[in-house]
DNA sequence: CTTGATCGTCATCATCCCGTCACCTGGGCC
DNA sequence: GGCCCAGGTGACGGGATGATGACGATCAAG
């Protein structure tokens, strides 16, 4: 599980140490030394997956960032971590009715910060975003159970293949270059060739049968998706 | 689902903390700092829903407390979730001895402990008589005792264990990757290995026997309960 | 102190997945 | 039609992954 963290923070040592660990772990991280570029920074693209929040900042106390985060539509579902030095209860309290969904008491293990990032991701992820269900002409994935039908027939996938069908499904009718099947389905930093990608794509047709012809090959520039499941394989241009 | 939740605990900051927080998921909340008041407010009106308790109390043990309890007729059907720290005595404190329903390990993340008191408040709601039985296909656990059954004959398990085949069957179908496991059965900062989960699914399995193979490994992915006692393993149409 | 239960860790082993390579296919372009 | 190159295909070896059994630490009970 990847995902991008934003952490505001003015201390720029104790910042520099969690990107680091953070980037270790295999998250993304955008860093942000103060309350107005942490607003600012919460809101540019992508937006970030969680939030880990310094509570006192030299401009903005936290708990008024957590309270703006959270009147903003962008931000409001995102989960954020508040960190607080200890003798900061009430804060903390206040902090925690503004919105917060978890904190951490400095001096803090990154570790438990990690987990506790971690934990969050998991919660949103599942959370209310769309449904487990895909369902696409004769195809069905189930992603909480991860599973795979084709006509009804289960089909067993292995974890690659799975977030391969995943990624053409969820961007169906846009093509994909294997760069960006790469690092959506491998991650950022595979050091794989772009030659496998076609391996696991052959894989994944067969094991799809017929339905495999919902990815097309486009010569010179990658896969694409079906954009609807009847859509004839000629027709088009 | 509203609710009134009795929070029994001397730590100020903690309690405060808890307070806005389930004040703020839409629970009425009450406040005890040692056992004696939570021995009163347990029993004054109304009567609370659900009780989170501390273990470590200045004046009572918790485990006292928890006995008193389940002794006086008001309370003794009120899930207790007890709050213990990393290293106490975890196992008696759930099941025949003390009977908590339910236990977090400090420092406890306040989502997952939203949740353990949301989850204990759908099951009484569900029905006042209705014995903790859950049965699924040869399988049948007793939440309240923490006992559990195969084909009616009792197989003996400890406590992690128990909470493990819990924490399967509630999610059955679902995927769960090693990770969700640790946060879910061990606590959130549990010092543990992920491979400290195979272990414990491998001792599960045996002493489930035939009934193991509910549990399926999901390679790359993580553990999968069948959603269905009779799921056919490779029958299929 | 000793004993037994429980649980976390490690080493080992079997398995299966995945990445790569080599070779083949087929379409586009002249 | 011939060339060229992107992509398809099949096979293979290494390596990741999980099952398993053993060991040691811890703790409660006796």
């Amino acid at each position: 599980m990847s995902g991008l963290v934003l952490v505001i923070e003015d201390e720029v040592d104790l910042a520099t140490t969690l990107e680091y660990n953070l980037r270790s772990e295999g998250f993304q991280v955008r860093l942000a030394h103060s309350g107005r570029q942490g607003l600012a920074a919460a809101t540019s693209d992508p937006t970030p997956d969680v939030i880990v929040l310094d509570l006192m900042l030299p401009d903005l106390a936290g708990t008024e960032i957590c309270r703006r985060l959270r009147e903003t539509d962008r931000t409001r579902e995102t989960p954020v971590i508040m960190c607080t030095a200890k003798g900061e209860e009430i804060d903390r309290v206040v902090g925690f009715e503004v919105g917060a969904d978890d904190y951490v008491v400095k001096p803090f293990s990154v570790r438990e910060l990690i987990l506790r990032i971690r934990a969050l991701m998991r919660r949103v992820q599942r959370g209310e975003g769309e449904p487990s269900l895909i369902r696409f002409g004769r195809l069905k994935i189930d992603r909480d159970a991860h599973r795979a039908w084709v006509d009804d027939t289960e089909i067993g996938l292995t974890a690659l293949e799975f977030r391969l069908l995943h990624a053409f499904l969820s961007r169906r009718g846009r093509v994909q270059t294997r760069d960006a099947l790469l690092s959506d389905v491998w991650g950022i930093d595979a050091d794989v060739t772009t030659r496998t990608v076609d391996t696991h794509v052959k894989r994944l047709r067969e094991k799809l049968g017929d339905a495999g012809a919902y990815i097309e090959t486009l010569r010179g520039v990658g896969y694409r998706f079906k954009g609807e499941p009847e859509e004839a394989t000629e027709t088009s241009v």
